[in-house]
DNA sequence: GTCCAATACATAAGAAACTTATGTATATTT
DNA sequence: AAATATACATAAGTTTCTTATGTATTGGAC
């Protein structure tokens, strides 16, 4: 089951500044590959939809970069600033909540007795 | 706390068929209180997201309408249609699927030494 | 008895975030 | 040698929401 679009929206940037907090550095391809692995393939970022988001959170100050060549080919590595530490605790948290009043919300039972 | 309407995006249909599927029929005004009134006022639904949301389920064969007057003031009561009863189960189930997805993507460690 | 808040619907313009499509280039596998 | 995978990027279009506006009735406060 791949989940419809609409119910992913609004998450990615969550995801990534997760993946992040756990990883010290990804690289967009990277970051896309660990995903569908980490979500048997569930949730798949689209490149469109990755790095106009990277972008954006380079630019807020979230995510410092690192371009590194592998060969010819160029590789750009996403960090946590210091204030990317805390806005990534921040929306890890925001989402921890959002889904436990959801949960509540929907009635929702996940302990399949 | 309310959250980032980034955060709550796509799960408005979701919330409406749950609510549907639990009460039989729902006015939109009523919709929009009882969903701030269940989270605690943490999620508000806007009236220019909600209506047009409806209509877009009615459209869609999901939902169907009854209008009554109270007094002179017209209230347009919604319900599951018999389609609408898969739907919402669908949607409810898949959003749980996700839910639980999430919670594992957000809790796990991947740089595990 | 009038004014404000609440009830109750609706739509339109604009913004945000995504999808789909396209582009460039290198590296690896068949 | 060709196809697939790696790796970046952007642009046009779509969907879905926000913000603003509009209309009208009802109830409570003063």
């Amino acid at each position: 089951m791949i989940y419809s679009s609409e119910l992913i929206k609004g998450t990615l940037k969550t995801i990534i500044l997760k993946l992040l907090k756990d990883n010290k550095r990804m690289y967009g391809y990277e970051i896309t590959q660990r995903v569908k692995e980490l979500t048997n393939d569930r949730i798949q970022f689209t490149e469109g939809a990755l790095y106009p988001s990277l972008h954006a959170l380079e630019a807020d100050g979230i995510l410092t970069t690192e371009t590194e060549y592998i060969g010819k080919r160029v590789r750009k590595y996403y960090s946590l600033s210091p204030k990317g530490k805390n806005v990534s605790k921040e929306k890890i948290s925001e989402f921890a909540d959002f889904m436990s009043t959801m949960k509540f919300l929907l009635d929702i039972k996940t302990d399949i007795a």
